[in-house]
DNA sequence: GTATGCACAGAGGATGCTCC
DNA sequence: GGAGCATCCTCTGTGCATAC
């Protein structure tokens, strides 16, 4: 039986866009978020789905009516941060509130200098390269909930309080990946059958790790942050996915890059 | 008023290159 | 091989925004 999913079609839209030179445009010069957000709220629209509009606090940002999916949108500058992005306090999966959901990186110039100006603060540009990804493809987790914590009673008079604001921080599928660069890639459970117009440009592979971190402790005196780990049952559990491109994009091969990004314990979270 | 979300700016560490 | 410098890249802190 047949998977069914939009992420194809939106996928389409995406590629039809960039090949059309639909640019991006900036709410206001200050707009560092939503210009790539609503970029892609047009593309949606192009194919025959509802969804739920996006809000500044909602995971996933583009939340499909008629389909158990969703879409997080993330908007880089490129050149710029390649290895990692800032998932914030969201982290990724493939799996939400029973909604399978998948991750759009798009790419856009860091320097816009190059670009037309729609008025004397703001340029349209265009998509350098983009990767839509099913969330698994950067964390198979679909049973951790975030909870942000605060405490009271720090300080010499017991009254400053401390939040304990988790950020979390994933690999982008560019730094997993070699073969995504400049172009436009799908990535996708390999259980999902492709439409007729889409070819397999590799196959892709993740492998769960020897060990979970199922908490941590901060110690206020030393400033060291220790972690704690238990063997992860699923240790070695191969994740399998396909990459494709529309048959009429390139045929250039995707594939994981020989060693994935490794997040080192304890690391200064800056010490002033 | 407080809690949370988002992604960029910029510091500084890492790496590469040239010269001695 | 080491020093000095340039460039690249990573990562933390932050400003600004909405949600509660």
């Amino acid at each position: 039986m047949k998977t069914m999913t939009t992420c194809f079609d939106a996928f389409e839209q995406c590629v039809l866009a960039v090949q059309a030179g639909e640019l991006i445009e900036p709410v206001s010069a200050k707009d560092k978020e939503f210009h790539f957000q609503n970029w892609f709220q047009n593309r949606l629209r192009g194919i025959s789905v509802h969804f739920e509009g996006s809000g500044r606090n909602t995971y996933p940002d583009f939340s499909l009516v008629e389909h158990a999916e969703g879409y997080e949108v993330k908007g880089l500058a490129w050149p710029g941060r390649e290895r990692d992005y800032d998932s914030n306090s969201q982290v990724p999966t493939g799996h939400h509130n029973g909604r399978r959901i998948f991750y759009v990186f798009g790419r856009y110039p860091a320097d816009l200098a190059p670009y037309q100006s729609l008025d004397s603060d703001r340029r349209q540009y265009p998509v350098v390269d983009l990767v839509m990804c099913h969330g698994d493809f950067l964390n198979a987790d679909h049973d951790y909930v975030h909870r942000n914590k605060s405490m009271k009673g720090f300080g010499t008079y017991g009254d400053i309080m401390i939040r304990d604001r988790k950020m979390y921080v994933a690999p982008t599928p560019f730094a997993l990946t070699e073969g995504t660069t400049g172009l436009m890639t799908l990535i996708v459970p390999e259980s999902l059958d492709a439409p007729a117009r889409f070819k397999e440009v590799g196959k892709l592979a993740r492998v769960e790790a020897a060990e979970l971190v199922v908490g941590y402790a901060f110690d206020l005196r030393t400033n060291e942050l220790r972690a704690e780990r238990i063997p992860n049952p699923r240790a070695g559990a191969v994740h399998r996915f396909a990459a494709y491109r529309l048959k009429t994009q390139t045929a250039k091969p995707v594939s994981m890059v020989s060693r994935n990004p490794v997040v080192e314990d304890g690391s200064d979270e800056g010490g002033k």
